[in-house]
DNA sequence: GTCTATAAATAGATAGAC
DNA sequence: GTCTATCTATTTATAGAC
């Protein structure tokens, strides 16, 4: 009976010790970005012995972009499932805004992180992630089309779009520290994540329709 | 008579100097973040010894902060103007649209720095930086408050209307690497500043506008 | 003001025992 | 799978000559 006790108990210490990873990871890499994070830290705020990152992850590097790939999989994953569940453009453009959103208020260490790739360059993007990347940007391509075709919405540059959406929530999901850092000095930093997202559907649709009003529909 | 010759030349190497230091730091500052830039990088880029950078700045951390403190320096004065030139709140809104992203587009480092110093919870910002940041929000606030007044603009929190501009203009400007990089495998990256600053624009009017279409006025 | 040499600390990664 | 000990390279910073 105990033939397989201790590979089994193995198992799942390793799954233990890899989530354990993963959470002290995302910490750190969203609050240091990858040059500032220390894999001394990670290990430490994970309660894992250091050698275990490099078992586990190969690489500080490793480790980053398996990070990377799993949330790019989630929004892609989102954005497939707005354009299943279908609705108008518009109705679509909400929904896209609204997954994207959710994905990352999910994911907190996530903002950060994209912002300093962004501003890096995307140094640490592999093509799995690329891949995704490219996937989302051309579903939301999709919906733009749908919605010049049905003559509601301009013509727009899906990049344009995109960075009107992304932008503005990943600023200001990132800005928490910041924020919080600031709030005694300075009133009005205090917006809840539904307020954004409603500002940033407003403001995307009234970047592109075509109609007088964009008014949201409940 | 050349009794203050040496002392005046060793005044225009020390100015000369300084400048290539700034101008290396701020290319490997925006490249790499705080973290990630080298002091022996920067040095050989400004074509002078790694001791002389300690020598002007002090430190890795005075010099960035130089960077950071010089460029607020210039939003608030670009937002003054803006406010000194007045016009209706619709074309204050546009114009400190405008006038941000002419200083950013000025100061090509600043994007990429300024993502990261929002990831980074802030962590370089001194006094005098925030207090040009609170500055600026202040100067938005005031002209939305006389939007709101005049009736053509719903009351909107200053913050959440920052993020809508600041957000899609830093992310578009940092971006440029990341866009170059990619535009081999996806068509649509290639979009001009001007077409960014214009949308932009129409999109964060339409989020706060309360007529029925807030088409550009040129 | 500028440069050489080097101190002093840190960090990513691995070998090898258990 | 996990831990100890350590190697190697890198990096910020400074002392001191010129």
């Amino acid at each position: 009976m105990p033939v397989r006790a201790t590979p089994v108990r193995q198992t799942r210490n390793a799954d233990a010790s890899r989530a354990k990873i993963w959470g002290a990871a995302t910490t750190e890499f969203a609050a240091q970005g990858f040059d500032g994070a220390k894999v001394d830290r990670i290990a430490a705020g994970a309660g894992v012995n250091k050698a275990m990152i490099y078992y586990h992850f190969k690489s500080k590097a490793g480790l980053f972009n398996a990070i990377l790939h799993d949330t790019f999989g989630a929004i892609a994953d989102a954005v497939r499932g707005v354009r299943a569940a279908g609705g108008t453009p518009e109705a679509q453009v909400r929904a896209y805004v609204a997954a994207i959103a959710h994905v990352a208020d999910d994911r907190p260490f996530f903002p950060p992180i994209w912002l300093r790739e962004v501003a890096q360059g995307g140094r640490h993007l592999d093509p799995a992630v690329a891949g995704h990347f490219r996937e989302v940007l051309t579903m939301l391509g999709e919906i733009l089309r749908e919605g010049a075709a049905a003559g509601t919405m301009r013509p727009a540059h899906p990049f344009l779009v995109q960075l009107g959406i992304v932008g503005p929530l990943t600023l200001f999901m990132a800005s928490r520290p910041l924020r919080k850092k600031f709030s005694k000095v300075h009133q009005g930093l205090d917006v809840s994540i539904d307020a954004v997202v409603e500002h940033v559907q407003t403001m995307v649709l009234g970047g592109i329709s075509t109609q007088k009003a964009a008014r949201k529909s409940r």
